[in-house]
DNA sequence: CGACCAATTGAGATGGATCAAGAGCAGTGG
DNA sequence: CCACTGCTCTTGATCCATCTCAATTGGTCG
């Protein structure tokens, strides 16, 4: 459990590194929504009429739900990172915590009402947003085109660069998420996935303990597989 | 070829629709470059460290190049469309005209910094770059897990709901991209987006008149194809 | 330890890719 | 106006990666 206080001081350097001057600080302050989730406990974001999301710590996964209970990962979200949700779409959002996980939950208009009379963090969201929509362009990109293993190899990339940490057989990563959410984030089924850790497992591209925990003994091997390019998440 | 002072105009209207006030109208105007390019012309993109276009008339795809040589459309952009295009990725980008069109392009950080003081439109900007994203990824959401048959579908829709008209036969689109771009828009091949369209012949939903005609007798019968949603261009 | 759910593995079905022709449209020049 | 040329588009036959269905194994937690 973090405290809120402290939450909110990570949101604030995380959004610019100088800090908010007053009396802008505290009406974010107030307007944002401290949560705290439970492994695989979730928020319902599309009532909101838009949010701006702060992670402060934890793993959690953004799901799309379209009719017939179809749900689709659209991203996952780790400490520090941001996640804007405008106005609905087409879609329904909710976020699900992967592992215990804290967060601040903006509304999204009241938000930006507040940040206006401030370019600099207008511009810092500016930013963020473009990051993003670049992020989900190269994704779009590279799933359309690539085979179950380069999709897998991207993946695990990325989770390296994300929340991988150097050991003994290279980087060992510990996956919040579970085989049918890796599936579902790069459009394949989970049988395919498993298949391709199998055969990864076999080539020596990596090692598994238990079900979560991941080493890959070679990154330049990993990327090798991971075809032309590797942005994913 | 359109004039660029009436080109300015209507990106002024475009991006406030109250317009811009001096001085900052006639710093943008210094910094807008005016584009008029003829059928298959391109602009590159990526050497110039962030761009934002605006879209006067005519239509275009966003190219993303990889290596070898491959590409990819990212998207296609009409007459009175934004499109920004930050800091560069992993892939070079490139505007390429598939009928005459008239464009301004600016240079991203100098846009920024006459943007800087003018929180309505930094704002504006912000509400773009976060439909571009939902668009976006709606579009990867939609791709991964839709069949040849549903992705046509959902792109026919966007399209007539983009440049359609009402006509004889329902909605009539003169589509100004080849087979093959759709099929490279789609992740699909040329051969299977061919099928697609003879099949959708064959079952009524569509007319063809030469390569470019299509005519959709029924929205709703198209939409009954395209799976649950259909957001896609 | 035992129960339950996640993950793996196998066998068969299939949608789309690939390879290979052929048809239709547009531009050119006689 | 028509034949020639080069292209885009269509259609067919085959192949392969991935999905689907089904059974087994293995991890995790009470």
């Amino acid at each position: 459990m973090i405290q809120v206080e402290t939450l909110f001081a990570q949101f604030e350097r995380s959004l610019l590194t100088s800090g908010l001057q007053e009396p802008l600080r505290s009406r974010l302050r107030l307007l944002a929504q401290p949560h705290n989730l439970p492994r695989s406990a979730s928020i319902d974001l599309s009532s909101k009429g838009g949010s701006i999301v702060f992670v402060g710590s934890g793993a959690l996964k953004l799901l799309a739900h379209a009719v017939h209970d179809r749900e689709q990962v659209v991203a996952f979200y780790f400490a520090g990172d941001f996640l804007t949700l405008p106005t609905d779409g087409q879609h329904n959002y909710s976020l699900k915590a992967l592992s215990r996980s804290s967060l601040l939950v903006f509304p999204y208009a009241r938000f930006l009402t507040q940040v206006h009379g401030n370019p600099d963090l207008l511009e810092s969201l500016l930013d963020r947003h473009a990051q993003s929509l670049l992020k989900s362009r190269e994704k779009a990109f590279a799933l359309y085109r690539k085979t179950a293993s380069e999709r897998l190899a991207s993946f695990l990339i990325a989770m390296a660069g994300r929340i991988g940490r150097p050991g003994g057989t290279g980087i060992e990563i510990e996956l919040p998420m579970s085989r049918q959410d890796i599936a579902n984030s790069l459009g394949l089924t989970i049988e395919t996935v498993s298949r391709q850790f199998s055969k990864m497992r076999e080539d020596g591209l990596l090692e598994t303990h238990g079900r979560s925990g991941v080493a890959l003994p070679s990154l330049a091997a990993m990327e090798e597989c991971s075809g032309s390019f590797h942005c994913l998440i």
